[in-house]
DNA sequence: GCAATAGTGTCTATTAGACAATATGGG
DNA sequence: CCCATATTGTCTAATAGACACTATTGC
């Protein structure tokens, strides 16, 4: 119980980040070069800048941006947690978010404060996670895998260009499952967000198939 | 433009409290009677402190039951806004909930701090709410509508006992839209959290209609 | 032609909605 | 018996999953 008394609590931001590598979800962690748990594993967050950030989801872009060089994915909000013991340095608040990353845009280099950072499978991380980051991590896959079980289409991990079957892969690698060729493709056929790149397809040892774009008022 | 520098942002929850009355639904609205808006209308809430509260949950209830007088009831945080702009004592953090009230408990005195309350229909509240109040009741609106219009029961609306009519009149209430007697027994009928009272009816000019009652570990 | 993957058609079990029929108590 | 509401049955259109079939390229 390392309980600083403190008038405000810390308020964070902490991003899942996911991406495909091979057709397999994976997640990003980072080990902590610093203060408060030195060497240990996290997902990638950090304390909100009231002259910096214009709201949370602002303070999580920085934060990525800084300890990932990673350019800006799509964010979306899953909850937010808060107590007087999450965190060594006192009373917390930690907004929590995942994010998408296209699989062609991995870069990924460690940043400032940052030690390493590692793709990870997102059910069995491999690493002791600092925090409450594993039930974090728990919970933003849970959420991700809603929306997608759901008919949601995770444009935002492909390409600006794809196929449907590449579409399908990425849903099955989310929702851990394999999934119908026929039925994905009544379901996503009626999808306003999904347009057809006319007369440009992806060739190879096969017959050539369609290729895709995301329609431009597209949020996931 | 009232920016004071701070250090570290507000923190608040807000709750959008909903209950029935006489079939309809409504939101429990406050007249603020100190500052930051005297006299503004808004939805109940209050800035987290570190000392009292064990969770931004726990806020949420401690601001409830200062304000309104009213018991404990079922807490489901919808989301988490945050930014320089949407509350004039500065940078502010705010967790969203809505929570459910049992319709034969609604004492709702007005308590500290408030001038007057008042149960408002959450689609058209009648008052010019303060900050960005307005679209928070339409967002905490629109997780209940999602939520019930996926299956979930508002078994916390209801007194303790209750028929199936009665639960469905509570859906359709939430959901603005008629449901098939038919259809809602069928679909409900395999619910593990609803449990017949034996032995117990509602009686009145016509058949007795068969009471029910949360399971035990009830989670909405 | 053959291999490989794209894209489509069909059959069926399940389900949601509409509507009707039956059940049961109070008066 | 009549009224009002509870509860159940049936019919049907729409849907999802399983599976098979056709299409089109490179080699």
């Amino acid at each position: 119980m390392a309980e600083k008394r403190r008038l405000y609590p810390i308020v964070t931001a902490d991003v899942a980040l996911f991406t495909l590598q091979e057709q397999r979800l994976r997640v990003l962690l980072i080990q902590r070069a610093n203060n408060p748990t030195p060497g240990g594993w996290a997902l990638p967050g950090g304390v909100l800048n009231p002259e910096l950030d214009a709201s949370l989801d602002h303070t999580a872009l920085r934060i990525l941006a800084a300890k990932t060089r990673v350019a800006l994915p799509h964010l979306e909000q899953v909850a937010t947690h808060s107590g007087p013991d999450r965190d060594p340095r006192g009373w917390s608040v930690s907004t929590l978010y995942y994010a998408l990353l296209p699989s062609d845009q991995v870069p990924a280099v460690a940043g400032d404060k940052t030690e390493s950072i590692e793709w990870c499978d997102p059910e069995r991380p491999g690493h002791r996670l600092a925090f409450d980051h594993r039930v974090l991590l728990g919970e933003a896959l849970a959420t991700l895998r809603e929306k997608v079980g759901r008919g949601a289409l995770p444009l935002h991990l492909l390409p600006a260009k794809f196929t449907l079957t590449e579409l399908q892969r990425a849903c099955e690698a989310i929702l851990g499952r394999p999934l119908d060729k026929a039925a994905f493709r009544r379901q996503i056929k009626e999808a306003p967000q999904l347009v057809a790149v006319e007369g440009e397809f992806l060739r190879g040892a096969q017959r050539p198939a369609q290729l895709y774009r995301a329609a431009g008022g597209f949020a996931f």
